[in-house]
DNA sequence: TAGATTGTTAATCGATTAACAATC
DNA sequence: TAGATTGTTAATCGATTAACAATC
């Protein structure tokens, strides 16, 4: 019923809908929400009542009510704890960015090879010797993790992490992961997205 | 006939056959390359048809070929220019990675407020004011741009680029930005990532 | 020749679009 | 009521799958 396709446009129109929101909008057409998601009005339509949630005739959707709806349906029960593994450029840039932005999606450790930055506290996220990796998450439950390592590590790393418990993986290393199926990987190789907009672009 | 997600694998299919081929593989099945790729073997093959090229039955196709059909196609005549902005934590990340890994698509300058960046060279990348913004996209004929800056000043600065001639704009700031429809920009909200994989995961 | 893989075709599946009825 | 937007249904479109013939 729901489609791949359909969850993430959801998680966009839930970013957009925020937005608006602390803009001090109340409700929205779906004509309106498609044009920033760069959906049709009946694209968003359907998606909505995909999960259930209905606008009404002439006054559309209410934002508040929809953002809840979204987040009910995206929402697991309890947070899912996730870590970050490797704290160069890239892994800071996601810590700062992503810091508190969901709840339900703590980002609550970082695994360092780095002596001089284990023990440390880095946006509110205590970081952590990679030696220790299969202890804490054991430990701690777990569900997530972010790769931001060199190619050469990741699919070592991305092997102990499966071993370990973890569900799902963000993966910033330039490696297709070769994992069990069970485990879902989502790839964000930055070179994969440069060339994309180069070809497209023309 | 060629379609967004068609370009897309083919763009993964060459990632993941430079890789073989560094390691020294001469010839691949459909079979092997989709399984990398997380695409079933007709899909491989049809995606490769579509780029006029073709197998030889047993023995599957010739690395070396591939590799050089699939550059032939997504390539550009001439390279594109390439630029990025804003160089926190996130845009030294991308030029670290990027830089030199596609000659296609040169990233040429970095556009940077803080002065103290400001006059020196990232990466083979030079560091340029914005304030001159307009004046080297146009000069230098710059096609792309990257734009890592925070949410407050992605649209002002994206609008800035398009009026200079910019065509193609990979975007990681958590913004949709509102662009004229000629423009392909690529969406790379890092939060968003996140919450797929959560959703997905379980 | 037998076997493995390829390209080709027809059938299926799903998602999107278009036209319409329903509602405040 | 008239107008604007919504939900619903049928029609279209495209992509994927499955079965088969062709090739070295």
């Amino acid at each position: 019923m729901i489609s791949e396709k359909n969850v993430q446009r959801l998680i966009l129109y839930r970013k957009i809908l925020i937005g608006l929101q602390q803009e001090g909008l109340q409700g929205i057409h779906s004509h309106t929400l498609g044009k920033y998601a760069d959906s049709s009005p009946a694209q968003v339509r359907r998606d909505l009542m995909a999960i259930g949630y209905s606008g009404t005739p002439v006054h559309g959707y209410k934002v508040h009510e929809l953002v809840s709806s979204i987040s009910e349906f995206l929402n697991n029960p309890l947070p899912q704890k996730t870590c970050i593994i490797g704290l160069g450029n890239l892994g800071r840039a996601i810590l700062d960015y992503c810091h508190q932005r969901n709840d339900n999606i703590p980002i609550m450790y970082a695994f360092e090879k780095d002596k001089a930055k284990v023990g440390k506290v880095i946006h509110g996220c205590k970081c952590i010797s990679v030696a220790d990796l299969e202890d804490v998450i054991e430990k701690e439950g777990i569900e997530l993790a972010i790769i931001t390592i060199p190619a050469m590590d990741a699919q070592f790393i991305a092997e102990r992490l499966v071993n370990s418990g973890i569900r799902g993986i963000l993966n910033y290393s330039p490696v297709e992961l070769r994992l069990p199926d069970s485990i879902y990987v989502e790839n964000r190789d930055m070179l994969l997205a440069l060339e994309k907009v180069a070809y497209f672009s023309r």
